[in-house]
DNA sequence: ACCCAGGGTCATA
DNA sequence: TATGACCATGGG
């Protein structure tokens, strides 16, 4: 089964994600770093807290108490330590310039750009180049390796940027990768959430009738 | 009660 | 290079 098979069925299951839930570039930014690990409803509290202050601004970010932003990012967990990933972000942020001249990058600078930030990871950087900055950069995460492996299509143990690379040279980088990327990471996801579990129950799983088993987690 | 979540860093070997 | 500990709230 091909990357684009898979890709056409769970969009015929599940349809159009409309990712990133984010009004604007920043927020996405902000929201990629708090969903580290952490079920997205837990960081809509926390953006939401920081909307309600009107502190979902880098300025504010970077001036308010620790102590203050921790409070606020307390219902995405690991509170102290994105709070202090967040301020990194906003900081590096603004001292390039802000989304505007970012956009000026080319992507492998931004990503070696965003790379330099403690707390911003392979996978953080990746949602930022995709969902923010619309750049064709596939986005791996744990359902990824998860789902593409047990599937027989990739080992269970594939570094990121293998796996990264494998999709990108399966789908292509030119013409509409932004937007297909965009789509089928949040499909991966929604797919994963939905029967791709680290214990497997996949007896309604539209990619494979049998895909429990054969990897080497749990 | 247990498992899991849209990871990353750091210490250790 | 490659594990393991740690971070922490909240839903199923």
């Amino acid at each position: 089964m091909s990357a684009r098979t898979i890709y056409e069925r769970l969009y015929a299951t599940y349809g159009a994600q409309g990712w990133w839930p984010g009004e604007t570039p920043f927020e996405v930014m902000v929201g990629a770093v708090l969903t580290q690990n952490t079920a997205w409803t837990n960081v809509e509290r926390a953006i939401d807290n920081l909307k309600a202050a009107e502190a979902l601004d880098p300025h504010t970010i970077v001036a308010v108490e620790p102590e203050q932003l921790a409070e606020w990012l307390r219902p995405s967990g690991y509170f102290n330590v994105k709070a202090d990933r967040l301020r990194n972000l906003c900081r590096w942020y603004l001292e390039h310039g802000g989304h505007a001249a970012l956009s000026d990058w080319d992507t492998p600078r931004l990503r070696a750009g965003l790379l330099t930030v403690k707390g911003v990871g392979k996978e953080t950087a990746d949602d930022i180049l995709l969902y923010a900055f619309e750049r064709p950069v596939f986005v791996v995460d744990a359902y990824t390796r998860r789902i593409f492996s047990r599937l027989g299509l990739v080992a269970p143990d594939i570094d990121y940027e293998a796996l990264r690379g494998w999709f990108e040279a399966e789908l292509g980088k030119g013409g509409e990768a932004s937007r297909l990327f965009n789509e089928y990471h949040a499909l991966i996801v929604n797919h994963g959430k939905d029967v791709c579990r680290p214990r497997p129950r996949c007896e309604q799983c539209c990619l494979s009738r049998r895909c429990a088993g054969g990897d080497k987690e749990g």
